[in-house]
DNA sequence: GCGACAG
DNA sequence: ATCTTGTCGC
């Protein structure tokens, strides 16, 4: 797969969505395994109003109290077009290179945008996934494709994103009187645990701590701690 | 054919 | 994604 050139086109990276799609592995990766040492990491990407240029953070967390342990950024100019659908061609070049700043490998990655609850079951979380070989879990803001119904209003309430009757992913009530969140596996996991794993790091905000603290470095506004340069 | 459409 | 401050409420 590390032979394979970057798609050019959308036809291109349809095919090869659909071609990976195969490889893509929804197992067990039970929360009970987290340890001190678990390695969580949270990426997302923000575009630099002024260059326009994409910037992506990669951030770690501390596995029991989902702090901030460390953080990298990395920025690119934008190679692909944002297409519905096709998200992570554009995207996931400048994650590869904020993640590979960062001093460790991820045990496990929650990623900005769908997991598995797309068009052809291959979100960016799944893309991620299977770059990284990890665990990896999709966290979006809205629902890209499927159905899902309004989750309870109480904290913690889900209900499934349905495609042709089967459960893809989730929409949690991550926090009380907003919008739901809309999570779906993406590689090396599956649908409940990848549910519990969001729960565990959902801190009183809408989005869980991976995803927010990433989502907070790479759209610059928490500039004003880096900006010494 | 007409909308919808992650970030 | 981004344009954008203060303000109301849990």
């Amino acid at each position: 797969m590390t032979t394979d050139e970057w798609p050019q086109s959308v036809a291109a990276a349809r095919a090869q969505q659909i071609k990976w799609a195969g490889k893509l592995k929804l197992q067990s990766f039970p929360v009970s395994l987290l340890r001190a040492t678990t390695r969580v990491v949270g990426v997302d990407v923000g575009v630099d109003s002024a260059t326009q240029q994409l910037r992506a953070a990669a951030v770690l967390v501390d596995p029991i109290n989902a702090e901030l342990r460390d953080m990298a950024v990395a920025t690119a100019t934008a190679q692909f077009p944002y297409v519905p659908g096709y998200l992570s061609y554009r995207e996931v070049p400048v994650i590869l290179a904020a993640l590979a700043k960062l001093a460790v490998t991820p045990d496990i990655l929650f990623c900005d945008g769908q997991g598995i609850a797309h068009p052809r079951q291959f979100g960016i979380a799944c893309h991620l996934g299977l770059l990284q070989n990890c665990p990896s879990i999709g966290i979006a803001k809205s629902l890209l494709f499927g159905t899902a119904k309004s989750p309870a209003a109480k904290f913690g309430a889900h209900s499934v994103i349905e495609v042709q009757g089967n459960a893809v992913g989730m929409a949690l009530r991550s926090r009380e009187q907003v919008k739901p969140i809309y999570l779906s596996p993406g590689h090396k996991i599956n649908l409940l645990d990848a549910l519990q794993w969001t729960l565990h790091f959902c801190r009183g905000f809408k989005l869980p701590e991976p995803t927010r603290l990433a989502d907070q470095i790479a759209s610059r506004r928490h500039k004003k701690w880096q900006t010494v340069d």
